[in-house]
DNA sequence: CTCGCTCAGTTGGCTGTACAACTGGGCGCC
DNA sequence: GGCGCCCAGTTGTACAGCCAACTGAGCGAG
């Protein structure tokens, strides 16, 4: 994995990770003190507090004024490689993925593209359709926008490649941050026909745009999911949100 | 709003966040440096820091090892309590919610809800079942399940209430954190009646459990948008990770 | 017995410091 | 002109300390 950074911050809250999900502490039960945990780590109470905010991030524990903090649940939550990654978190639960382009088309960008993408007028775009299996079952539809550039690397690829983010990571074209917009979309002729669905059918839609670490747009995808095959979940708090409704457009 | 509290980080956030929707930055341009806006601020790195990690969770800047943080968009985020209130939400969009109470059921908590809400075996729960609108237009339909003594004070509500949350906290009952998972369902008779659709027709589907500042449960509620009303958003990073894709059961 | 107060314990907020890791541009060498 | 090296600038990680705000339990008054 990529984020396998050797801080200190980063030891605690995968120990404390591991230490919640062997149920050293109980569901509901508490953690110790912040200073405790201090002193058995060897650490100082700052790095103790950047381990535990990971943790609350990511909903596994509450954090209150006046109160040791709680325990909220044990589930086991995915790094960022493999909720981007559909080849990653397919192997991440045991399933054995697959991949097959169904079309690789060159064109210049539509308005709404080169506003995701940050294009200027004119500037073209590769647009690769792609069908995933699990099991070699058909799951999800992938329509993936890049620009130009990186257009070339991925329409280079082995068209039966199982991964594209790896191979892209490896030329260098890292993936940092990405905004996910969530909802139903219906399928058409070529979701019918990659899926094995009628044309109609509703498809749980999830549009994606994907930026390197220097907040350059490197992606733009659609995919659309075959009901019951996956489910989305997000945690918030009052103390971090990443989550919000919006009106359909 | 209730998270109102005046810390000098979130006073920095708040000033920082209009000044990057006012475009003072540019789209894709630099922050300046931390230690231009502690001083700036009269405030020390660390608390600039904090203000800036609250930027970076929501998705409006990068932050990377070596250069100044760039502006990555300009979205307006959501609070907490927009996002878990419909009503709050609506308004905070301008459109005028409604709702309409179709229905309350006292009963024993059947596995999922006794697991969801952590409660014994045994324990009963109070189900509401409620039609919520925007301009008059049916949206949603929202099954929510409370235990008993929180569901005691949401059934004394007036069935037309538009809101639930607000008095539910103006009494005390508090909500900090919660997990939501986002997938497809098919409209039911009761879906059908209270939207206006047909049985079977596709739903965007969130099932939410809420906790309070203590961790325990107070909701746990599976929400049913008609196609076209809504969409989810989420941001997520390396950094900071809420969102993961689950198979379904 | 019950209510309210006090108090030790705990987390939140903020400051200040130091060094490590990394970026990007400029400078000089070839 | 082109290439690589060096360096100032910037963010990441970690330390130490201080006070404020809050919780929960125990104690005492009524």
């Amino acid at each position: 994995m990529a984020d396998g950074r050797q801080t200190m911050y980063r030891k605690v809250a995968a120990d404390l990770r591991q230490a919640i999900a062997e149920g050293a502490y109980g569901s509901g039960g508490r953690l110790p003190a912040e200073s405790a945990l201090a002193e058995r780590y060897g650490v100082s109470r700052g790095t103790i507090r950047q381990a535990l905010a990971v943790l609350r991030a990511d909903g596994l524990v509450t954090s209150r004024r006046g109160t040791r903090r709680v325990v909220l649940g044990t589930a086991r939550v995915q790094s960022f490689g493999e909720l981007l990654s559909f080849t990653r978190w397919a192997r991440s639960i045991g399933e054995e993925p697959g991949g097959r382009v169904a079309g690789v088309t060159r064109r210049p960008a539509d308005d709404v593209e080169r506003d995701q993408l940050r294009l200027p007028a004119g500037a073209r775009v590769c647009e690769v359709l792609r069908v995933r299996t699990l099991s070699g079952a058909p799951v999800m539809v992938e329509r993936s926008v890049y620009p130009a550039h990186i257009g070339e690397l991925v329409a280079a690829l082995d068209p039966d490649a199982v991964s594209h983010t790896v191979p892209l990571e490896e030329q260098g074209v890292l993936f940092t941050d990405a905004r996910h917009t969530i909802d139903i979309a219906f399928a058409d002729a070529d979701d019918a026909r990659l899926l094995g669905c009628a044309p109609g059918d509703p498809l749980l839609r999830e549009r994606r745009r994907t930026t390197d670490p220097s907040g350059a747009p490197v992606e733009w995808s659609q995919d659309r999911y075959l009901p019951g095959t996956v489910a989305f979940q997000v945690h918030n708090s009052t103390a971090t949100g990443s989550l919000s409704r919006r009106a359909a457009f």
